[in-house]
DNA sequence: TTAGATGCAAATGTTTTGCATTGCG
DNA sequence: CGCAATGCAAAACATTTGCATCTAA
């Protein structure tokens, strides 16, 4: 489960460190990402404050989110469903990792793979490059095959 | 660079086999597709058929590249910058490569890795899985260093 | 002739923005 | 108190759809 306190003190020297302020919608937002765990969309996301602060609206949680993206404590996804999803970002430092998405189900698993991501290095290294972030999406599917990817998010 | 005639045939067996109509739209369009070669927006293939057939609009632009993805002759890619962005298909089937965008520039590159590939397999087997299809795309910056990808599509 | 395709305009869905008001620091 | 943030509504975009008209087969 995602370390709520240390992301609750990261964004907080984020906002101090310029000036933004530290108000509850900001906080309760990283709340409920935090608590939720999963690949969360805006719409889940808005439904779920909502419940703690019932008037805070889509604009707010736009603007927050793009925050939470900005300050690191929360990573933003489109697996192509029309839908922008959110996660809570990991406390320590290389805990990076790929999705893995069901198209028949819906579900997200994620993976890492050190081999591929050296490979990577490698493909670009080859045009005097480095890597900037990437984007590595699996999409399987569990209709009429094997069970799918448990919801073990 | 892409083989014309050969998609021209493609796409008119797809349409012949669903009573789908031969249209002098579709015809332009995919061959303004296959004459850009690289990985043109929606936008851009609108202006470049307009230079034939003015009266061509943003529906009928739509409806068609999805109708050219439907048959193969075209793919589409969503890099993240808000445009939808498509190229011809290869002729041969084993033609498949993803790519390497650089956020400063715009420019893409494509690449292929055989190993990266079957790590893919690897991975998602490893849940009793098969790949359906992938996204792999890999983000680099020419800002302040060395020169950039090469605009060689 | 006729089912399918086009072109326009209107509708949709997602995200952003202007502005008056609120609230953190 | 003063500037940043909020909430609402309106705007901005990308994409889709309804419908009358046109056209390939």
């Amino acid at each position: 489960m995602a370390d709520t306190l240390a992301l609750h003190a990261r964004l907080t020297d984020y906002m101090q460190s310029r000036g933004l302020k530290n108000t509850r919608q900001r906080r309760e937002l990283l709340g409920v990402l935090a608590d939720a765990e999963g690949h969360v969309s805006l719409d889940e996301l808005l439904a779920l404050v909502q419940k703690v602060m019932p008037g805070v609206g889509y604009a707010t949680v736009y603007r927050t989110m793009k925050l939470l993206v900005e300050a690191s404590v929360a990573l933003e996804h489109r697996f192509g469903d029309g839908q922008t999803r959110y996660e809570a970002a990991a406390v320590g430092e290389d805990d990076h990792h790929d999705h893995i998405i069901c198209v028949h189900c819906g579900h997200i698993a994620e993976f890492h793979n050190a081999e591929i991501e050296r490979l990577q290095d490698v493909e670009v290294a080859s045009l005097g490059l480095e890597v900037v972030s990437h984007r590595h999406e699996i999409f399987v599917s569990c209709q009429g095959g094997p069970p799918c990817i448990e919801r073990a998010q």
